[in-house]
This record gives C-alpha cells, structure tokens and sequence, in this order.
DNA sequence: GTCTATATCAAGATAGAC
DNA sequence: GTCTATCTTGATATAGAC
C-alpha cells in the first residue's frame, strides 16, 4: 500500500504546516527541517507520520486540486461566459498561491498516491465548457497555463498588457 | 560592466562543456563543479574565467535564443503555413534540447546580460506570423509554451494525443 | 591557468535511545 | 511521539599558493 487516503489527525497537522510553509517561503523552502522547525519539531520526526516527503506534497497537490476545483464551481455559479470565468479563476488560483501552482505543475503526477479523483474534478469543468472536446479542452489548458506560469516566472517582456494577451487567446478559442 | 558579450576562448570552451552537461545530465546536473569534472579542472578555476555561474546559464541561453531563431527561419523557407512551421519548430527545439529549453523559461530573463538582440530575433517571426499584433503572438506563445512545457514535465494524461490538441490549439489562434 | 583548503550552507533520510 | 547523532551528498564561492 501507498501512503494512506486519509491522514492521522498529526499528519494533518504536518501538511498544514507544509502548506504554510510552502505559501509565505517557497517550494525551494519546503524542506523537511523547516517544516520541523514551523511546529517546534525536529525533522525525524515527521516520518514518524508520514513516510517521505513526496508523501507530504502529494497531500499539498490533492488539497490544491480540491480547491481549485471549488473555485471553478464558485465562478461558473455567477453565469456569464463559462470559458471566461474558468480561466480567470484559474489564474486567480495561480497568483494566490504561485509556489503550490509550481508544485502541481512542474513535475508528472505521483497519480497512484494521490486523492482519488481530485485531479479529475479540477479537469471536468473545463472539459464540460469546451462541449466535451479533450483535445480543445488540453490546448486551453495549455493557453492558460502558458499564461501563468510564464507570467509567474516573469517571463513576458516588461509592460506587456497581459490582459489583452487572455482576452485575446480566450477569444479564439470560443466557437 | 557586466558580462563581456564576446568570451574568452577559455571561457568559451568551459560554454561548450556546460551545454554538453546540460544536454546529458539535466539542469539539476548543471553545476560548477560537474562542469569543472568535464574539463578536467576543478571548479575554482572555471572562476578565473567566468564571473559566477549565472554567466554560464545566460551565455548558454543566449546561445539557444539565436539557435531558436534559426530554426524559425529555416522553418519558413519551406513555404506552408507560417504558424504550423513555426510551432513545429518551436516544440522541436524543446524536445531536442528539454533542459535548455527549461532554462530558457523557469525564470525572469538576466535580459542586461544576455548577448543583446538574441530574444528579440527568436520573437520576431512570430510577432510578424501575426501580423504585427503582439498581444496576439503572446497568447500563441503561451499556447505553445503550455503544450510544450506540460509535455515535458509528463503533466498531460497518458495517452493524450498531444498532436491533436497542438492542431486544435493552432486552428483556433489562426485568423 | 590551476591548484588546495576552506567557508558556508543545505538537503533527505535512518538508527536507536528515551 | 520525539529526540540526538549520524550518514551521505551536494551546492556556490573565496583566499592565496604555485
């Protein structure tokens, strides 16, 4: 077996920490001694709960999913255009919490370890905007997540009008 | 003053050994002292050379922006659609060269360092497929960057057929 | 142009005592 | 549930001799 579903009430609090952590510092500052060091532990400690790091960011990754998945939800109940609303909370999400986006976008999925599901009912609601299609679905995803994350990493050139640059490509996108 | 823009031919050969380490090991791989091993010297002395290691990485994305650039125009001679070729291209390039092509965009530019014109002449041609409009080059761009970049990090499903949503995302942003 | 020695810092993880 | 002690590995960079 992998790393269980549901964590013990101490693992929780690990990942609550991690999750603090990760959101004030960076993903280059999650590291096991601060995460030790934010709940006056010593980092051995920790795999007392939890068997390895990869475990802790899986448990980051599926909450960021859940939440993300939320959002989603939250902005499609305000009607108006779905595909508007979708990416302009993901994006939202992204700038919110930029070190947790990295974490669930800079490497393949640990999928076997994860909350079951949770990468699927972030995916869904896109998927449904786009009429079922995954493959248009897949190349909004890839807009958007070109957007971000080169807007994260401060890639686009000083005073370009990112606005303009989403208005622009979620334009052609829709039908 | 910076970095010189031309290199010593020491330091031009310590450039060299960076981008076959690159190319092999990854850029976790890139450090001074792996760089120093293919050399057969130790790391202090790639000092006397070379500033400090962010001049390694800017000469070796500099050298990818005019290779990238290159590959554009030799990309549109063949005639055909200019944003097929283009983007065919462009996701080449990255496959061919994944952990350059990561240094390339995991961070803000070092732009006062690098060899002066190179991002400009890798941008151009898709500014000008275009038509001039830069908000409109920067959401293929994204869209491209997002395909790109999600592949390599194994972040789409397995069995996506990334060829489809590349053609999808293409039609979509043609006029 | 290269060397040794060193400073400084940090990481993930395990063994075994308490 | 937490501890200390430790292993193993790695990084960028500087001082100063040769």
């Amino acid at each position: 077996m992998a790393t269980p579903e549901t964590l013990t009430p101490r693992a929780q609090e690990i990942v609550d920490a991690a999750r603090e952590l990760i959101e004030s510092e960076g993903s280059e500052g999650l590291s096991m001694r601060r995460v030790a060091d934010r709940l006056g532990i010593r980092a051995p400690s920790i795999y007392k709960h939890l068997p390895d790091k990869r475990a802790l960011e899986n448990a980051l990754i599926s909450d960021a999913f859940e939440e993300q998945a939320a959002g989603f939800a939250a902005a499609l109940e305000d009607g108006g255009d779905p595909l508007t609303a979708l990416a302009a909370s993901y994006r939202s999400f992204a700038l919110a919490h930029p070190y947790l986006y990295r974490l669930m976008t800079e490497r393949a999925l640990d999928r076997e370890r994860l909350v079951p599901g949770a990468e699927d009912r972030a995916a869904r609601p896109v998927i449904d905007a786009m009429g079922g299609d995954v493959d248009r679905a897949r190349a909004v995803w890839a807009f958007a997540h070109g957007m971000t994350i080169l807007e994260l990493n401060g890639r686009f050139p000083p005073g370009a009008d990112l606005d303009a640059a989403w208005a622009t490509g979620l334009a052609a996108f829709r039908p």
